[in-house]
DNA sequence: GTATCAACCGACCAACTGGTCGATATATAA
DNA sequence: TTATATATCGACCAGTTGGTCGGTTGATAC
């Protein structure tokens, strides 16, 4: 019965896609199901049709961006050898001419203003860490069985890690004027480069 | 005319203290004028003297809360006399029992989504970044003359040592389960003990 | 041909909310 | 006493928004 069997998903995409942009465009708390619909090129019915309510689609767009975030960290990663290479390259995170990186950083905040009182957010936010840690302490055990890092607790260190990025990441996005793509990648360089030296005293 | 001549400034910081309690508990995005006017005691029209609109009223709370984290920040630093010390004085960003930590992480989140889109809340947020790394600056300064530190950028390092602070803690508030305090701290310790060694090689 | 069902439309409603405004009370000034 | 200014109240209004619902279209099934 239905036209095409993939219409369900090719929408569902259409709308999580419209609903990211313009979530990222105008702040979570300012869009209205309205702006969604027309950037998504659906009426309000439509809309309807797939997303029952405002909070599912939220969910639901926030959780397809945390999923593209981590399918891009995956596949940069795999473009490395060198356990520190792989560790040290997230720097795609600061580059301000990248789609996912512009459309990201607002969602991103978004989100995390969301986590602090609905669990759906938090969770989403607990698995984005999971994964992301997951990947780097991988590179790590790889780089300990291999004696490049000494004495480190890989899963501790994975976590500091992808902290000091999202950290670094924050200023750099919100106060450009007075901290430098160079500054950040820089500083993460520093920062990362002394978590992976051995805890020596 | 005035029946107290402090009565506007004390009626400020009532309205203040609710405003910044409110959005804490509620996210600035859920919070009603009426929900403020409760909790300070006040009825729209005498909240409506003092502050002529909500965003003017938010404005204030926001910048009254990053007066205060500054303050604090000030106050702690300035028990230590050690350079590194004084570096490391900002452990009280992670004890969750104390009453500013708490209210103050969900109004941070709730900022910076504001600061991605609006200029006002950017400018708080820089304002902020600049007292805290002015903070820190005189510290390593400090350290460096002292033959303490060797061959740092006193502001690049500043910069990055309250990043690595706030992307800790970030993690530590928002996913506790994973990240627990005793990670938090060590994690802050290593990375700034990081970026405060010198640049060999 | 007709019954069925997914896909989609958009007018409409009910709830909420920020800001206004006239009224009131109190205190100072003249 | 009277005039004036501050401080406060709360009912009211107008705009906005999420969700609903009856209706339409078009393809498939029988």
């Amino acid at each position: 019965m239905p036209p095409i069997p993939e219409l369900e998903a090719i929408r569902k995409a259409q709308i999580l896609e419209a609903a990211l942009k313009t979530i990222s465009a105008s702040g979570y708390a300012n869009v209205t199901m309205d702006d969604i619909c027309r950037a998504a090129g659906l009426s309000k019915g439509g809309l309807a049709h797939y997303y029952r309510s405002k909070n599912e689609l939220f969910v639901a767009a926030f959780g397809e961006f945390f999923e593209r975030i981590f399918r891009r960290s995956k596949q940069t990663m795999e473009l490395h050898e060198n356990p520190t290479d792989k560790i040290l390259s997230f720097a795609w995170l600061y580059d301000r001419n990248d789609p996912d990186v512009n459309v990201g950083y607002p969602v991103l905040f978004d989100c995390m203003s969301l986590a602090v009182r609905e669990k759906e957010y938090r969770t989403l936010f607990h698995d984005w860490f999971e994964n992301w840690v997951r990947l780097l302490r991988e590179a790590i055990d790889d780089g300990l069985a291999k004696g490049i890092f000494k004495d480190l607790d890989p899963d501790a260190t994975a976590r500091a890690i992808s902290s000091v990025y999202q950290g670094i990441a924050t200023r750099w996005y919100l106060d450009h004027e007075s901290h430098s793509t160079k500054w950040a990648v820089e500083s993460f360089n520093k920062a990362i480069t002394g978590l992976l030296s051995s805890n020596n005293k």
